[in-house]
DNA sequence: ATTCAATTTAAAACAACCTTAAAAGCAACC
DNA sequence: GGTTGCTTTTAAGGTTGTTTTAAATTGAAT
């Protein structure tokens, strides 16, 4: 699962982040509102976190301008010290949830969780496409291991079996924001994964589609 | 077996605790609502007694919570002085049992061991993987004896052949409730287990999946 | 033909993991 | 009650596998 928290308090989102890491909830932190809207605008997280008091936007405005652009996502709403008002407008702009500060943060990823609609933990979870069986409790493609982030790329493509995953939306799903060469590291993992799908023997194939992205079709 | 205790007051916590342990059961405890929630959402017990009086969020509340994110844990209600309607309530949100304090010890153990589902003492359980013997009576591993630690983990791998399990689960099912260097149990345990496993001459070993956990595989 | 995107490789950097040993904790026994 | 022996925790250093970086090569499009 990955989240966009929008968070001015950096102690705060530090702590959240760290034990948010210890549940595999992969954190885009965000301390302002106008970096916030433009995450959120993207439609590259599972649930979107946002604190009401932000600098330069407030979290109710983001909300209200990702509904108005029909973005979808999950949003859970953070407030200070039982804010009833905010809570109510909230909750009429369309979020999905509404934590008041001080929270748990356990509180907070059983309700990511609850809204994810993802059973708390374990789910021995095996995906297929044609003759290619990924396990993901144990990440082994038709037996064979892959390490994190091959795994990472290739549970995008093959839940979206058919239709393109841009280099874009893989960065932000197995790496969150990072800085430089970026691209490259898309390519460097999808070379990786050419190379095991060949070894299987498979008749499955990762396809560039140029200036896109990849896919996963069966020749 | 391992249960979740929510109870605030503590020299009666103690006290219960110190006969359970007696009774091999392991117990986490906690002392209030909120973190009594955190704990009860994970699937680590066998089973979790919740006072219904606590501070924070009461024990009602958390079994509430619980079944609501599908929580199946069996659960027993403690509440003081027979108030009759708590009873309804609690049976009503999915209780599997109620015990009136003051409650003797003995009557909490043996209707934990029913609810458990567990004859009240012996079982002579052998877990077999290919050529390894592991007896929980005595914890034995093909005649060579583990120590409590190893024994749990070992259990957990044993189990789900084939399947991995993460350091997060080994330290919730073995350890409960820690504090710092956590992770570093898991792998100083993992390594004496390794060890046994060579000195048994066993063909099966423990494989490291990097960045998610172990498994039991046979070479 | 030239340019830009994508592929591939290999080395360096990094983080996860392993191992060991000593310290601390605990329980059994005299 | 202190001694003994065993388990568990703490800590640090070494090892290994993964990820990042970078650069050279290939391939597609205008």
């Amino acid at each position: 699962m990955r989240i966009l928290y929008v968070e001015d308090e950096k102690y705060l989102a530090e702590a959240v982040i760290h034990l948010l890491k210890k549940e595999k909830i992969a954190v885009d932190w965000v301390a302002d509102g106008e970096e916030g809207l433009d995450l959120a605008l993207k439609p590259n997280y599972d649930a979107v976190v946002l604190d009401i008091m932000l600098p330069k936007l407030s979290g109710l405005e983001i909300l209200k301008i990702m509904r108005e652009r029909g973005i979808k996502t999950p949003v859970i709403m953070l407030s200070a010290l039982n804010e009833v008002e905010d809570k109510i407008n909230g909750l009429e702009m369309g979020a999905d949830d509404y934590l008041a500060k001080p929270f748990k943060t356990a509180e907070l990823i059983a309700r990511l969780n609850a809204l994810v609609r993802r059973p708390p933990l374990m789910d021995a979870k095996v995906l297929n496409f044609e003759d290619l069986k990924f396990d993901l409790t144990n990440r082994t493609l038709n037996g064979v291991e892959l390490t994190d982030k091959e795994a990472g790329i290739f549970e995008m493509l093959i839940k979206t079996p058919g239709s393109a995953v841009t280099k874009e939306q893989i960065l932000a799903h197995v790496w969150g924001n990072e800085s430089e060469f970026e691209e490259n590291y898309v390519e460097v993992y999808i070379s990786y994964l050419r190379k095991k799908l060949k070894s299987l023997k498979s008749r499955a194939e990762i396809k560039t589609i140029r200036n896109l992205g990849y896919k996963l079709v069966y020749v």
